[in-house]
DNA sequence: GCAAATTTTAAATTGCCATTTAAACTAATC
DNA sequence: GATTAGTTTAAATGGCAATTTAAAATTTGC
């Protein structure tokens, strides 16, 4: 069997054996931590290799290369790890404490160390430092989420349409949490001269979810800053 | 004349004939570029030289080797292309303007090309991507500049001591701005649904300081969520 | 149980990049 | 203008990591 004819077996479906769904998987996993800790650049084939207790070459052998494993590793992790549910359900309450709870859910994997938050960490990752890999799936990820925080903020505003100050308001509000969640963490405890701590973290929530609520209010009253 | 007897010539002073010394100015100046377009990581020495026109092996002649190199990039960089000049004079105004000024100063090399950017760039591409090389220049170029925003908070805020919220403010800000300069123009393009300009840039830092602004009086009001 | 297909392995290959080497070259000094 | 110190060069070296190969081992279907 060359390589040749195993061309187009690289999808996630066909013709594995039950020992080999089970390696797969086991590097799935494996590359979900892997990815997820070190970024795309700096984790090596070897190192997931390693962690899953299996032979370099089958990184190749069941997905071709190295960008392609992170490409099946993302929607993994997505499907089995986060599964839409990095959200909490938070129809129902009023949009203030939406918001709270938006930015607070955005926060508190990062203390995470478990299955939880590698889907977080991928996407963080990504953030910090592109491949382009991920292009198509982002969209169908990302744009869900996106769109219920710019619905929260729409209603804050009392706006029916989307227009520059809500897409503002939106980059404040996800720059606020994003940059937390991809500094060191060695740099931020230097930043707020504490170690982070559970209780920290909430009260970070806290702050971005107030912090930000009277930034909304205010943009949407008037449309010139006050010297 | 071997490599030992050479050792300890590397730091920016001694011993360099004149046209030395011309080579060393223009390594230091592609590697500007090179380090601020790509970071270290993706920086090779091999472009740094290609730029510079020279040979490939004079990085590790003048500067012993990459990490050194990048070192001593920081703090030309600092010196000769920024020099402490990032923050416009801001005393005199109302705090209000203050606040203002700083972000636009923050945001406003983001479009400039020219040797104005350069070590911003490099900043926030260690931001991004941390090397830990330049932790011990990093204090020194970084903390005064802090000191500044801080001290503008404080003012803000009417508070004589600098505390929790004051630092939860400072890195609200700084992370707006942070997110903006690091990511990929093209992404903040779609996220904004429209080109990047100089008018858009403004109207950002315009948006930043009045969100802002109204965040830093909130929280400096109460101590709880009302929910 | 046998044959075919699939999986796994160890080792080789390839490519990229930092770093070194030693010889050629150039400027400065006397 | 010869000697010395400093500079530049092309080519070699060495390390690391992705990828490939071909043979060995295992499972599956009959």
């Amino acid at each position: 069997m060359t390589n040749l004819s195993r061309m187009n077996f690289h999808g996630a479906q066909m013709n594995l054996r039950y020992d080999g769904r089970e390696t797969r998987e086991r590097l799935l996993n494996a590359a979900c931590e892997v990815f997820a800790e070190k970024g795309y650049r700096d984790a090596t084939i070897a190192a997931i290799c390693k962690r899953a207790g299996v032979n370099v070459a089958l990184v190749n052998y069941y997905f071709g290369d190295k960008a392609k494993l992170y490409v099946e590793t993302w929607q993994y992790a997505f499907e089995k790890k986060c599964c839409g549910q990095n959200l909490p359900e938070i129809d129902g309450f009023p949009p203030k404490k939406q918001l709270y709870l938006y930015v607070l859910s955005m926060l508190e994997h990062f203390l995470d160390e478990g299955e939880q938050g590698w889907f977080t960490r991928l996407y963080l990752m990504e953030l910090a430092n592109p491949t382009g890999l991920i292009h198509d799936i982002w969209h169908g990820l990302i744009e869900p989420k996106r769109r219920t925080l710019i619905q929260i903020i729409c209603r804050l505003m009392g706006k029916e349409e989307v227009d520059e100050n809500v897409l503002f308001c939106e980059l404040s509000i996800i720059n606020q949490c994003r940059s937390l969640l991809t500094i060191r963490r060695q740099d931020l405890e230097y930043l707020l001269t504490q170690p982070l701590s559970k209780e920290l973290v909430n009260r970070l929530a806290d702050h971005i979810a107030r912090f930000s609520l009277a930034g909304i209010q205010e943009v949407a009253h008037t449309n010139h800053l006050p010297l």
